[in-house]
DNA sequence: CTTGACCATGTACTTAGGTATAGGGTTTAT
DNA sequence: ATAAACCCTATACCTAAGTACATGGTCAAG
């Protein structure tokens, strides 16, 4: 049975305009409509909301989502494409947690540091944050 | 000596606008002034900014920018408050870095399943990203 | 058969993080 | 001593990702 778009928006817990902006910005098909005009949706409707929610959490852009997407769809097409494109995305997200894992040693430094600290010293807070380029002068 | 705005934000290679509204925001000091009104900074200023930008790039909003650097003018004070900010600091960064790897296994899950993909088969990959909750029906 | 809950479109507003422009003063190099 | 290059403020504009509002049609219950 088809869901309203009220009933989809409450199961994946957003806001009804914001389905209706995926639809205009091309993360979601234009549903299909009851004579009246009324959109029509499945359950597949709410695991893509999901999706794409999972995914912002992620840090992907709804663009870099839409493109997630379209590997589902042109499956029929190019599953070597596809897999281009999803190695391609794992080298990024390889490049991001590289980068917060440099980011957690610094504050870790800078959490022992503080721990480590002597009584007759100041909180050796800049040195700890300068491999982040903040040397004090 | 002292450098100016435009030196700075060449320096940093950050436009001279953005030093200005980091200002506003309060995550830069309001400089020093000439008699005639010019900005001055030091060289602490390009680090500054240099470690803005890569918190930045970590998917750190300028809010949490703004505590991280408050870390640094907060040391004479209190550094076990500041040891406390950073573990909590640390904890997020640590989510964050599971999320993406939970997404990188099923980025790989999926790119390994077009790999292995028999020729009479579909291409997998509705099966792959189910567990953001993408199960077709 | 009407009232309330829902849906439609279109337009406008919001927040974050900037970037650009207008109008005017300052410094530097020739 | 004057033009170019730079700085100042204030205001407006931009993209991303929504969210809200106005206006009007639709459906289900009493």
């Amino acid at each position: 049975m088809a869901l309203t778009i009220g009933q989809v928006a409450t199961a994946a817990d957003v806001n009804i305009q914001t389905i209706r902006y995926y639809e205009r910005r091309g993360l979601f098909p234009t549903a299909r409509r009851t004579p009246s005009g009324y959109r029509q949706y499945t359950e597949d409707a709410v695991a893509r909301l999901r999706f794409v929610k999972h995914a912002q959490k992620l840090g992907f852009s709804l663009k870099e989502i839409q493109e997630l997407l379209a590997l589902r769809v042109r499956h029929a097409a190019a599953c070597d494409a596809v897999e281009r494109k999803t190695r391609a995305k794992i080298a990024l997200v390889e490049g991001r947690i590289g980068d917060l894992q440099r980011m957690k040693r610094t504050l870790e430094r800078l959490a022992a540091a503080c721990a480590a600290r002597r009584p007759t010293e100041e909180c050796p807070i800049l040195e700890a944050l300068g491999d982040h380029g903040v040397t004090s002068k």
